[in-house]
DNA sequence: TATAGAATTGACGTAAACGTAAAAGGCGCA
DNA sequence: TGCGCCTTTTACGTTTACGTCAATTCTATA
């Protein structure tokens, strides 16, 4: 039992059971509409934190898979581990209101968005001094180029 | 007790302390002096960017080492990898004006200055997203403490 | 002299997020 | 039927800057 779903194949010459409009994906699909590699994918599932079906031995994505997997997109895009996304995804629960995930959620994201804060006083550091540094340098190697010889540090 | 300090010259065979204010320290001093491990002063031997004296097994880091442990220092603190900061070091030549190291550290500068900048633009971003995020997050849970039941995705 | 406090050289461990083969199975198509 | 493409699993490699023992030696001091 093959499932190509996707984009054009109009052919579906034999089989495909397909749930009606379950679009599901295969890695490289996905891979490529995400913008990730397989590695990753794999990595991921690895990991935890996408669980695709299979046929037989090759993967499935359904649109749960692409929602986790956009959510994992975002928490690493803000700066979250793996292991912190994780966490959180593991509190996910369909049948209940998710406060406790919302909660640990809102407790990581306010301790990121202070590393966030702290990273980029950090940063601006780094550029007010580099600038300086090569404010200074340029001074010298000017002084290197108009007068003669030494001059000790 | 031994202290050989002088670069090179002078054989000094045998012991007696020499040059007067030449203020060698031990790897226990330096670390403690600039906030840093033995580890670190170890590693940063191994790799080529510090040289102390030995008197038998023991490192003595002269003034110039210190000079050039405050290099490093500076460079990591602006977010140059060891190996840049070697790059740049190993340029250095104390009979001559200097000019290539000083090209070179001035290219690297704004090199490191541009990443710096992304850097802070991403982190920008990150803070942006997470914020906005954590309002949505707010939302639901005061959604979820005022509202009974369900409300999917 | 006994003991504590430095110092030495290995050398493996760590953390994160994949990269990169390697070897093999399956499928459609010309 | 052979080719090429996709996919699979396994597993070691990469990067950076040290951390953390371990075993040993040297030195200073009480």
């Amino acid at each position: 039992m093959k499932l190509i779903s996707a984009g054009e194949t109009a052919a579906n010459t034999n089989n495909i059971p397909v749930e009606a409009g379950e679009d599901l994906a295969r890695i490289g699909e996905m891979a490529k509409k995400y913008g990730v590699t397989l590695r990753t994918l794999r990595f991921y599932e690895d990991k935890g934190l996408l669980n695709p079906q299979r046929d037989g031995s090759t993967r499935l994505y359904t649109r749960r898979d692409k929602a986790r997997l956009k959510l994992i997109l975002l928490g690493r895009k803000v700066g979250f581990s793996l292991r912190d996304v994780k966490q959180m995804m593991d509190l996910y629960d369909p049948t209940g209101s998710n406060t406790k995930q919302l909660r640990l959620a809102l407790d990581k994201s306010e301790k990121q968005l202070a590393r966030l804060q702290k990273q980029r006083a950090l940063i601006d550091d780094a550029i007010n001094e580099l600038s300086g540094s090569m404010s200074a340098v340029r001074q010298m190697l000017i002084e290197r180029t108009t007068a003669p010889a030494s001059a000790a540090s």
